[in-house]
DNA sequence: ATTAGCACTCTAATGGTGAGAGTGCTAATT
DNA sequence: AATTAGCACTCTCACCATTAGAGTGCTAAT
């Protein structure tokens, strides 16, 4: 259906329109790629990849952009042969950065932060999945009236903490005592299932600590793992950009309102985790109206050895997939041996 | 210099321009404020107004929007007298989101949103400061191969946690002993004390632990605090900002890079702080050319009676000043109640 | 199969026009 | 002295017409 001919125009659209954001021509064409033929060739090629739904033009005097069709062909046929690889400077800089981040936030905030950096768009990083890991630890630690922090420490060296209330007075060395029994009982299974199991299982010493009435309520929420925070937080942005001062621009706005909730974003990056090395989803595949003019590339990271969580960039349609590819995978594979 | 029709005018500009964003014409605040007097005369104080400095014209046949001094009459002289009270919706939920809060972090990032969607501004926390706070406990935990967490309890019930790494093995029964030390040597201390302390008070113990060398490196940092975290991390809007498919609105674009550099904010913030009960810097008292259309509203809040941190707006100096004092008056209040 | 050539279409920039908004001034009024 | 009616003046904004130029798609020739 499309020749090699066919094929090099497709791509000269598709490079051509992600450096200069602007519609591509025939003429542009030759000049760039200096192919052994006319202009008025490239026309009926251009023609005929329009036919196919590969490309499209703005108006009837103007030259070609890709389609989400067109986008998709590159990216799986055509982008393999190329890489936009990383500058020395780059990957020095990323190596450092990962060099000064102490903790498991920070390498997050980081990571998003670089991504960000080095594509132009927007870097998103999944935080690792931990409810799989299973119990090495556990430790409580008593703040002042019925407030006890959680530490957990997992197989895969996390630790997570948890601040929680409880309606009772626990002396520290029935929390200790605690402490105990969770270990022995849950030591090497996964967070998931003590999380299912936690009021079975410890039910077996109601008998004991009844007069401990309301510890089973704090048990039960002790394994329910979704923390966040920031030492200064933004709220969303989205809000403020309805303002009159903002009114061009109700994409941003749109696309706004939709990022900052995070749970959509999360959906879409947990979609395909699973599935590959590489997940790119352009346009339209997103199969949302307010992100038919964005793309997603999203590439998992491990840690030691194990799918964890993944890292992302969101960004136009017409972005550089080969360089956030690049990219991502750089970062991932540092991120997966600094966190391993 | 200003009587009394003169302040009701501009009272009415500064209201008119908040709320429909366009300039005030002398017609508008008859119809609005029916004042006993024409709009000929409206039109003579505006004239003596806009001589004064309070208002200004975009061009000559528009009618007027108030200057940073207008605004900041209105706000310290005019709005005292007003409340723009929040409805009992927003109260409600207000509390109900603070219900299902449970730890600190989700209450601080939960507080940035509160107050975004309240006011359609952007809403911005600065976290409780802790370096005052004295020492209550010290626990360490040991992950694996020279990891370790380190929790702080502070006298006002906080806890920290941080991650921190060592070249060398640590034993268990070495950091129980670290532990007891450090809470002997530093309890009822200041974070901020021991921090700087830290070193000459545990040389004491060189002797006894020499053969430990590389755990002073361990100590130093201890008591540098400095986390942040979440669940799904967003990089940096502003670069993706700066595609030619957002190029209409550079404002934004400045505005994100200065916000999206935490320190910026941070800074501002600080520096009002301990001042008063709020604090509202209008565009250019910002002393940021970025920031001169912008404003940002501040109000400390207080834990168990101590002042710890700030909640603020940050919005168009167009913002409702009165609306935005009320929200961060309300949520730092409730705020307070659920940190301490 | 390719290409030169050209008519055709659409955009974007330019400038002109007129309506309308709102001022600022003057002269009259209270 | 303070207020007001009245009006000329200024500027914006929306509208339209015009034009240059970009780039196509088709036809006929190679």
């Amino acid at each position: 259906m499309i020749n090699d001919r066919m094929s090099t125009i497709l791509d000269a659209v598709v490079h051509l329109y992600i450096d200069n954001a602007e519609p591509v021509s025939s003429e542009m064409i030759l000049t760039f790629y200096n192919l052994p033929v006319s202009s008025a060739t490239i026309r009926n090629d251009l023609l005929l990849l329009e036919k196919l739904g590969y490309i499209k033009k703005p108006h009837t005097s103007a030259g070609r952009i890709p389609t989400d069709k067109g986008y998709r062909f590159y990216v799986d046929q055509l982008m393999g042969k190329e890489v936009d690889a990383l500058t020395d400077e780059e990957k020095q800089e990323i190596i450092e950065q990962f060099k000064i981040a102490r903790d498991y936030y920070e390498i997050m905030k980081l990571t998003s932060k670089l991504i960000s950096r080095l594509t132009n768009n927007l870097g998103v990083v999944l935080a690792p999945n931990v409810v799989e890991d299973t119990l090495k630890d556990i430790h409580f630690i008593v703040l002042n009236n019925q407030r006890i922090v959680v530490t957990l420490v997992t197989n895969s060296g996390f630790s997570f903490q948890k601040m929680m209330r409880t309606n009772c007075d626990i002396s520290e060395n029935n929390l200790k005592e605690f402490a105990r029994i969770i270990k022995k009982e849950f030591y090497g299974k996964s967070l998931e299932e003590i999380n299912e199991e936690m009021l079975n299982q410890i039910y077996k010493y109601y008998f004991k600590y009844r007069t401990l009435e309301s510890i089973w309520d704090f048990f039960e929420d002790c394994f329910d793992f979704t923390e966040e925070d920031a030492s200064i937080f933004l709220g969303n942005h989205s809000y403020m950009l309805q303002q009159p001062e903002f009114k061009e621009i109700e994409r941003i706005n749109y696309l706004f309102d939709f990022i900052e909730e995070e749970k959509n974003l999360v959906r879409i990056i947990r979609k395909s985790i699973f599935k590959k090395q590489f997940d790119i989803i352009i346009g339209s595949e997103l199969e949302q109206e307010v992100m038919e003019n964005y793309s997603v590339v999203i590439r998992p990271y491990h840690i030691k050895g194990k799918l964890r969580g993944a890292i992302s960039v969101l960004g136009p349609t017409r972005m550089n997939y080969s360089k956030s590819v690049s990219v991502l995978d750089f970062i991932a594979q540092k991120l997966s041996k600094v966190l391993s």
